[in-house]
DNA sequence: GTTTCATATGAATACTTATTCACATGTTAA
DNA sequence: TTAACATGTGAATAAGTATTCATATGAAAC
């Protein structure tokens, strides 16, 4: 989505390089950058956002997930993978079925904190 | 990016319909699911992640921020339009000069928790 | 083994988005 | 008022993404 060819750059005058250079040197290193940004793009569908309020809710198999929230099961199997990726949720099988759950209790703060915010008018 | 044409639904038998029922009359409404997206939607992008924690050490201007990330002007401020938008920046004037301060600290809030989710492994 | 069924997945497509480019806006100084 | 400059913004474009469709996988039942 970047286009990085040359470096443009800001060519203003009013530089306040003390601060920047101070700022520069507590910057969060570039991997870590990455997997924030990962995870936080996971949250920003509200398919995946339903998918883990219900979680937060119970235990559910892809079938329930589907029929919750009226969409196909190939669009939520979607869905679960980018989930797993970020190790949001787990799962494990009864025979054929695979019964997803949360993976730990990150998402509920996030929830809580990124809901709080917007109810701040 | 939704096809929104027909119903598809799920045609699997497995249906849990308590767990569904339940957790349906439980689920956010559907503008604070739509908030909350738009929220995390503005974490996503690691430029914006940056912007937000250069802001979070200092206040800048949008000169700064254009330095401190070696990108364009127009690329900071579009993008500080939409942290605007979701309200995480605020700004003042000083003549031509605009500076940039996170708007609260649900955002370190946030960050806190997303570090602290991709830092177990 | 064959069928059935729950889930996963690759390719295609419609839609979204981050940056660039060119230019508008608004403020200061001359 | 004109020139200079910091910032904002619309249009264009390249890259990313959510869903669908068709099909693969894998486990259970027959």
């Amino acid at each position: 989505m970047k286009k990085q060819n040359e470096l443009p750059q800001c060519d203003c005058t009013i530089i306040h390089n003390d601060i920047i250079n101070r700022v520069r040197s507590e910057m969060p290193r570039a991997e870590h950058l990455y997997d924030l940004s990962e995870l936080f793009k996971s949250l920003s569908d509200q398919t995946r956002l339903k998918i883990l309020f219900a979680l937060s809710k119970n235990e559910m198999c892809v079938c329930d997930i589907a029929n919750l929230l009226e969409m196909s099961q190939s669009a939520i199997s979607h869905q679960l993978r980018v989930l797993r990726n970020v190790r949001l949720v787990k799962y494990h099988k009864v025979g054929k079925v695979v019964y997803y759950t949360l993976d730990d209790n990150h998402v509920n703060e996030l929830f809580k904190q990124g809901l709080d915010h917007v109810a701040h008018q």
